[in-house]
DNA sequence: TCCCTATCTTTACATCGTAAAGATCGAATA
DNA sequence: TATTCGATCTTTACGATGTAAAGATAGGGA
């Protein structure tokens, strides 16, 4: 027996002052504290505070270092902290990709609403997607990657469901027809799925890196961004699309 | 000390009969067996017996499932032997997805020489792409999920560019153009990215269940290949394709 | 004032990837 | 033919992870 894996764990034995964060009042105890430099038993507020470690673990380690127990590193709280706040590791990361979709799509709200020309419209919406997921290629992952979510969360289910509306509605837009939410024709669906498809597609292929190959062979400085246009705009020379 | 790890592991002690595959011609030793029902210390090809392990683990169980002590389990030999083949995880989902490219590859391959007519031959890459990757999802998801492979290693370097040159090479013949190997306009480059990013697209919504919601509101009865065909074949109305 | 309950910590355990050392055997070499 | 060598496979070991269960703490209502 023994052999317990109490190694590795800082695990602050109710004496060792929990790791101040930068800004000092990210973590505010629900009273002012009532010693000198203790950490309160209850946190007041773990499952902001825990959220806000996620992110910043995933940012600074990538999708293989955000762990529950790196999380909770983070955050100055023991390993198993985080289980009260959300079950288990599926549900801090659709916790965690439910913030990612709201972040999301308030990028996407707000660059819509700068855009005032009609290419400038057509356009916002896919250059804040794909902008989106290069400033934060982590969170972007983990919102599509399926497999580790639960969409049964309210939370992630709503945000993710309003990312897809906003998306529906824009394509109804452009083509002056009113997208009733519960009937779409064919050529309705078809355009959703194509406007979605290439975006998110494009999004994918470049933050894997698969793009690399076709920029390195386009005109000297060609950026991302002259490539996503230009699919987006180019005159379509063959009788398909495709 | 002690408190080994043996337990779980079936570590057949040189005298436990390996699990007979199915085939009984999956894996041939080299020689005649010298005994009766023993297994060789040395497989003999157990390079191959492993990757086609790990098919069949990923199949079975997911991407959760495919670990290397699984594949190792599933193929009848210890923990540690796939790490003289393989070295680590990465290598061994590396020559995986490798396989899995080179499938792709052919299905595709095979496919296009099956069409006749030009809408045919439009539409018989993207099909068998989908096609490939619903039929082999696990597959897919590894070979397309960048984080845990090395592209370094020729064989799925290889493999993963003879499946992006096949895909150049058909938008060229659809443009009518010759497409050089070495430099591209922007025109090309957008139509390559394009077909790429629409289909990949479509195909990673369609796996991850996000355009469940689209097909639930179309037409009684559209399948997932008939929005295929339509988002590449349907007339764009609107000023631009998105 | 006292107890109840949510919150947080400790302890424990199965599993995983990986490293290192030992066992086995085919094949080259003398 | 006998011996040695190197590749292949097994054993053993270790740190890390997710998760469950039991104990400690404290805030708020009875």
């Amino acid at each position: 027996m023994a052999k317990t894996d109490t190694k590795g764990e800082p695990a602050r034995s109710s004496r060792a002052p929990r790791k101040t964060t930068s800004t000092a009042a990210s973590r505010p105890p629900r009273r002012a504290p009532s010693a000198k430099t203790e950490t309160p038993y209850h946190h007041g507020a773990l499952r902001e505070a825990l959220l806000q470690a996620a992110e910043r673990v995933l940012e600074r380690d990538g999708l293989a270092g955000l762990t529950l127990r790196a999380v909770a590193r983070e955050a100055g709280v023991s390993h198993a902290a985080p289980t009260h706040h959300f079950g288990d590791l599926t549900g801090l990361l659709s916790e965690l990709a439910a913030v990612g979709f709201r972040q999301f799509n308030a990028a996407m709200a707000s660059s819509c609403n700068a855009a005032t020309t009609p290419l400038e419209r057509a356009l916002a919406r896919p250059k804040a997607y794909v902008a989106y997921a290069q400033a934060h290629p982590g969170m972007y992952g983990i919102m599509f990657r399926t497999e580790r979510l639960d969409y049964s969360r309210p939370s992630l289910h709503e945000a993710a469901e309003a990312s897809f509306a906003g998306l529906a509605n824009a394509i109804g837009m452009m083509r002056q027809e009113q997208i009733s939410g519960d009937a779409l024709t064919l050529n309705q669906g078809a355009a959703i799925a194509r406007a979605w498809s290439m975006v998110h597609g494009f999004t994918t292929l470049l933050l894997d890196g698969r793009l690399k190959d076709i920029l390195e062979r386009l005109p000297e400085g060609t950026t991302a961004e002259r490539l996503l246009e230009a699919m987006l705009t180019a005159p379509i020379t063959t009788k398909f699309p495709v």
